[in-house]
DNA sequence: TTACTTAGTGTAGAATATACACCTTATATT
DNA sequence: AATATAAGGTGTATATTCTACACTAAGTAA
């Protein structure tokens, strides 16, 4: 274990809040720390930005290394800023979610050199965290909670082909509540952001339900359009 | 890697974009920058964050040294971390808004090392900006035009006293359309955070209209409800 | 064939949003 | 005093959206 902390100046990284669904779950991807400090303890992905890469292409990078995923969806949320927040000096990060599909298990890629292992964890029920990442991740849930009331973000986190129900589930574990079956039904269909395909879910003991799909050019129609007071 | 952080010659700064409200004009708060890069420019409000302040402290003392003004709500709302956006070298920049009240005309402090002037300046009509603070300009109008949908942040542009018309031109300018003046006022007498006072506006010459103060109380009971998708 | 489990569907009432025009009141002008 | 001017202030009918609520249909497993 090293004792002597370093000094250092001003470092930039990013943290990433990855979600993931699976299996009626809401995931967090997290890592086993192997270094100082913080050393075993679980944390949120993230890294130091490199001096002549962008905090996008950074986020990027850091869950391609992690997922081997290209393309995700990631958005940045906020950028915690506290004197104190690293035991080893001055670390502002920026923190981005991204949210990507777990078709049954999605296998993890063995991890470059700051982490021993990266697990998908439920968030209802993961370990206690590093840093600040506690208040990292909730903010990021937060994010994800408010901007799902008012844009469908969650297709981002479903296979390709998904019934209703599942959809309606993961709104439910996002918003920790209940939805009424009609009235979803009813609202997302309204959207027109869903294709009806010609084809059943498969493999359930029970009456198979209808596959859908997400229309992506519907949906930036519809969503392009700015949130309005009304007249 | 080692416990050792690697020591890059990178920079966080902090960009303001201050809103302020005045004789039925939105405006922002420039300065005119006095050194290279992009001397002579017109820039948003912004400097160096320091090693030993928090990032939330950096843009309260940058708005206290143009301004005199503290305790003035201020939201981070993104931050710019293009590799090229700074000639000079890698620039990580912070970007925070805030609205503060111009009663009247509201003097500017003489400004600090960095800017020979600072000066409202209509939204609407304000002169090319310095590095990339046009599009951080946009981007901080566009959080207050959503944000305005949903919670009545307008109140902190305007005087303490002050009538429907005043708030709903100042609707009208953020969002940049007319609303209609009777469901206008119905909507924000039905939020109840209003409280009319037992005064009229003086010095208009036609009829003289009633005043009406923000009750915080009863905003922060009715908003910190948060958005829901519904039941 | 029967039991089980989830899929799938409609309607009525409440609440909210929208469209729309005229009289009132205070001041300034003659 | 009378009049002109300019903004203040108000109500209602219609459309739209939200909410609450329960049963039948279809497929699988025993």
């Amino acid at each position: 274990m090293e004792t002597l902390l370093p000094k250092f100046d001003s470092v930039f990284s990013i943290d990433c809040v990855i979600f993931g669904f699976d299996d009626g779950e809401l995931k967090i991807l997290l890592i086993e720390r192997n270094k100082e400090p913080f050393k075993d303890w679980w944390a949120l992905p993230g890294y130091i930005v490199e001096q002549n890469e962008s905090i996008d292409h950074a986020a990027e990078r850091i869950l391609y290394e992690l997922t081997g995923l290209r393309d995700i969806y990631m958005d940045q949320f906020y950028t915690f800023g506290d004197v104190n927040r690293h035991p080893q000096g001055r670390v502002i990060t920026v923190a981005y979610y991204a949210m990507i599909r777990l078709n049954g298990s999605k296998e993890l890629k063995p991890v470059s050199n700051y982490a021993s292992k990266a697990v998908w964890i439920s968030v209802n029920d993961h370990p206690k965290l590093a840093f600040d990442h506690e208040k990292i991740f909730s903010r990021g849930f937060e994010k994800i909670r408010n901007k799902i009331s008012y844009q469908p973000i969650a297709f981002e986190l479903l296979p390709e082909k998904f019934t209703l129900t599942q959809l309606q589930q993961l709104y439910e574990v996002i918003l920790s509540k209940k939805l009424d079956k009609r009235n979803f039904r009813k609202k997302m269909l309204n959207y027109g952001i869903l294709k009806e395909l010609d084809e059943k879910q498969k493999g359930v003991s029970y009456r198979a339900a209808k596959l859908y799909k997400f229309d992506k050019k519907k949906y930036s129609k519809l969503f392009q359009k700015e949130l309005t007071f009304g007249k």
